[in-house]
DNA sequence: TTAAGTGCAAAATCTTTGCAAATGT
DNA sequence: ACATTTGCAAAGATTTTGCACTTAA
């Protein structure tokens, strides 16, 4: 699937310029199910783009609303596109990160549901992040 | 409050030696309503304590199921005491974490609870993970 | 006494910064 | 042409490793 006029999209609305390196970084990101690691983004695109780009794209892409970050089990930041209704000033990516044990993949669980919390007195809850860690199915089947 | 003969009790529980360090460490982790982040402790244990010493304390607690990490939202690790369940093989500290976005806090609030999740087919859970950003007990009251 | 723990120096990683060259508009 | 973006080199920050010295048991 080719989604050039989408990400073409993207890029206008955030006033970024469409460089190569950010069309390649959105395909990679798009043909995922699961997030993906800085350094397995960086093994993705070898030689092609230098380390310091990756860094800084992925920095952009997260200031505008377009990808967040979810930190797997081990504290390593993975990034999957974010939920339509993320700008610049607000994210919503308040879905279950699903991270397994196994392949340490995580996969955005954007439909599955996460109840109501009730916080003690004088706390005010902003937002929240729910990550499941266990074995997906991939990793289930085989062992 | 003096704790000393639990933490005794706890290091040796562990086969771990009583040395001045731990002592100081569980003292800290203590004496604090929220959990603590390595540069944090570093910066109270001042010279006393060499820094690698302090990587490796701090490991060698979260192998025995003494202290748990937390990340928050920047992802520095933070750490706090586990509930008492833990041990060297498994760790049970499922309650929900809150992170405070003004002071970066994190407080475990082990009496919130968390209602059942359900998963997609094929995904099994081992355990979970909540993280809850918003404005603690005494950055609302100050605001 | 001796295995575990510590401190220091140095290596290995990871991330950021400054600046000149390249690229998009 | 001009503002952004990129690549390279280098600085900073963080974490790990090796090894000799110290300490708890």
């Amino acid at each position: 699937m080719n989604h050039k006029k989408e990400f073409i999209e993207l890029l206008e609305n955030n006033q970024l310029k469409k460089t190569s390196t950010r069309f390649t970084v959105l395909n990679i990101l798009k043909s995922r199910e699961s997030a993906i690691s800085q350094p397995e983004l960086e093994a993705m695109l070898g030689k092609k783009v230098d380390r310091v780009t990756l860094y800084r794209t992925l920095s952009t892409f997260e200031e505008k609303g377009i990808i967040h970050k979810v930190l797997n089990i081990n504290g390593t930041a993975n990034y999957a596109f974010c939920s339509s209704s993320c700008n610049e000033h607000e994210h919503h990516d308040e879905h279950v990160h699903f991270n397994c044990t196994k392949c340490l993949s995580i996969f955005c669980l954007d439909h599955t549901i996460i109840s109501p919390i009730t916080l003690p007195e004088g706390y005010i809850l902003k937002s929240l992040n729910l990550i499941v860690y266990g074995l997906c199915k991939k990793c289930n089947q085989v062992s």
